[in-house]
DNA sequence: AGCTCATGTGAACGATCTTTACATGAGCTG
DNA sequence: CAGCTCATGTAAAGATCGTTCACATGAGCT
C-alpha cells in the first residue's frame, strides 16, 4: 500500500513539484467519466497521490477548481472556434458552417470542459475572469455572425449580427446539450448530431436570404466586400439542407 | 425545537400521512433555489419534519427521488405543449410559435421541473417510465412538426418532420439552457429569451420556406389540410422577425 | 549551516447518504 | 373490541466528503 507512496517520493520528493496541473488533469478526468456533478475534491487529490488536504493549498475549494477548468475550458474553446473560423477563409458561410461544427467537435471531444463550462451551474458572472474568457468564446461567434450579416442580399433587411450570434450559439449548445456526448443522458437521434447542426444552420441562413445551395435568391448583384463564395463547396446537397426528400 | 414535530404530530399522528408527496414537493423547492445539485436528500427530509431515514420508505434512493420530479415534469411539460399547440388552432404556424414560448415559458416557471428533467445529469435511457415520458413530451413537438411539414409549399422539397421537431427542440432548449431561467449561470441577454427564440424559429420556418410573414412566397395553389390559416395573427411585425432594421 | 516559507500530512469536525435494527400505530380480521 | 400485521417512521451507525487546523518537511536563499 505504501510503495505508491515511497516511489512518488523517490520520483519527486516530498514535494510533488506541480500538484496543481496534476489536480487540474485529475479533475478533467473525473468530471469526463462522473459529471461535474459526481466529481470530488477527495478523488482528485488521491487521483494525483496527495492527502484530501492538499489541493487547499492550490484552490480555495472545490468550487474554485471547477472554475479553472471552466476558464482553461473557454480557452482552448475561443482557439477551436478561431482556428475554425479562419477568418471566414474560404468563404463566409463554409466557414461559419466550420464553426459550428467546431462547437459540437469540442462538446464531443472534450467533456469535461464542455460540462464544467456549461452545465456545471457555477455562477459564471460571479468570477470576472472567467465571465471575460466566456466573452471572448462567445466574440468569435459574434464576429463570425458580423461578417456573416455583412453579405445580407441587397433588398432583404439585415439581420442583427448579436441576434445572429445568439441563434447560432443556441442551435449549437441546444445540440450539443441534447443530443451530443457520450452521455447516458443523451437522447438517440436518427442522425448524426453534426448532420442536425449543419442542416439546422443552413436552413436559418437561408431564411435570412443567404445562399446556401445553389444560390437560388442571390440577386447576382453585389460586390462582396470579402473574398468572393465559392459557389460550391459548402457542402450543401442539391436537394436541400436535408437529402433527398422522399 | 420539538414542537413543529409535537405540532405535526398532533395534526397527523404518528405516520405522515403524504410523506412522499411532501418530500417530492420539498425537493421541487429545494432544486428551484440550489439547483438539482445543491439539493440534498436529508434537506428534503428535514423541510417534511421527518428523520433522514424516512425518505427512504419512499425512495430507493436520492436518483429516484429526481427521476420522479424529472418524470412529473415531463408529464406537466407534455401538457402544457399539448395545450400550446391547442391542436394547431387557428393556423399551423401561429400555434406551432405557441408551442415554442411554451416550452421557454415551462423552463422558466418550473426552473425546478426543468434542472431535473434536463440539467441533472439523470441517464434518461436508464428508467423506460422516465424515458417514455420524455418522449412523450417531445411527440408533441414531433406531431406539430409533421402538420408544419405538411403545408411545406408545393414545388419545395418537403422536409422530414422529425428534423424539424429536433430543430425546433434543439433551439428552445438552447435558448431556455442559455439565456432563460433566473439562475446566476446564465448570460445576460440584449432581448428577451422569447423574442430571440421567436425571432430564431420565424426565420428557420422561412428557411424552409413557410410563410412567415405576409406569405410572400405563398403560391395559394393548395387547400389546407386543416382550417384555413389567418394570414394575420402570427404576431410577426412586418419588416422581419427581428424588428426594424436599421 | 541555518532560516524561512511554500507545500504536504494527519487528525478532526460537521454534513450527507445509506443501511440496519427497532418502534409505532392504522387498518383489517375475527 | 382484541389482536395481528405490515407500512411507515426513528435512532444509531458506517462510509465518504468538504473543510480547517496544527504540525512536519524540505527547497532555495543568505
Amino acid at each position: 500500500m505504501s510503495w505508491r507512496k515511497e516511489q512518488r517520493r523517490a520520483e519527486r520528493g516530498y514535494h510533488h513539484g506541480n500538484l496543481k496541473e496534476a489536480l487540474l488533469q485529475a479533475a478533467l478526468g473525473l468530471i469526463a467519466e462522473k459529471g461535474a456533478a459526481g466529481f470530488t475534491f477527495a478523488d482528485a487529490a488521491r487521483m494525483a497521490g496527495v492527502s484530501a488536504a492538499a489541493p487547499y493549498r492550490h484552490f480555495r475549494d472545490r468550487d474554485e477548481l471547477l472554475s479553472s477548468i471552466a476558464q482553461r475550458g473557454f480557452e482552448q474553446f475561443e482557439q477551436r472556434l478561431t482556428e475554425a473560423w479562419d477568418d471566414g477563409r474560404p468563404d463566409t458561410v463554409t466557414a461559419f458552417e466550420r464553426v459550428g461544427r467546431a462547437y459540437l467537435a469540442f462538446a464531443r471531444e472534450e467533456p469535461a470542459f464542455y460540462n464544467a463550462m456549461f452545465e456545471s451551474g457555477l455562477p459564471v458572472d460571479a468570477n470576472p475572469a472567467l465571465q471575460a474568457a466566456s466573452e471572448r468564446a462567445f466574440n468569435v461567434i459574434r464576429a463570425a455572425a458580423e461578417r456573416l450579416a455583412a453579405l445580407a442580399p441587397p433588398g432583404t433587411p439585415r439581420p442583427p449580427a448579436m441576434m445572429m450570434a445568439l441563434h447560432i450559439w443556441s442551435m449549437a449548445h441546444g445540440v450539443a446539450s441534447l443530443f451530443s456526448r457520450g452521455d447516458a443522458a443523451r437522447r438517440k437521434l436518427p442522425m448524426s448530431p453534426d448532420e442536425l447542426l449543419e442542416a439546422e444552420v443552413l436552413i436559418y441562413l437561408r431564411g435570412l436570404g443567404f445562399p446556401t445551395d445553389r444560390r437560388p435568391q442571390a440577386k447576382s448583384a453585389e460586390p462582396p466586400p470579402v473574398p468572393p463564395e465559392a459557389s460550391s463547396g459548402s457542402g450543401v446537397p442539391p436537394g436541400g439542407p436535408w437529402g433527398k426528400p422522399k
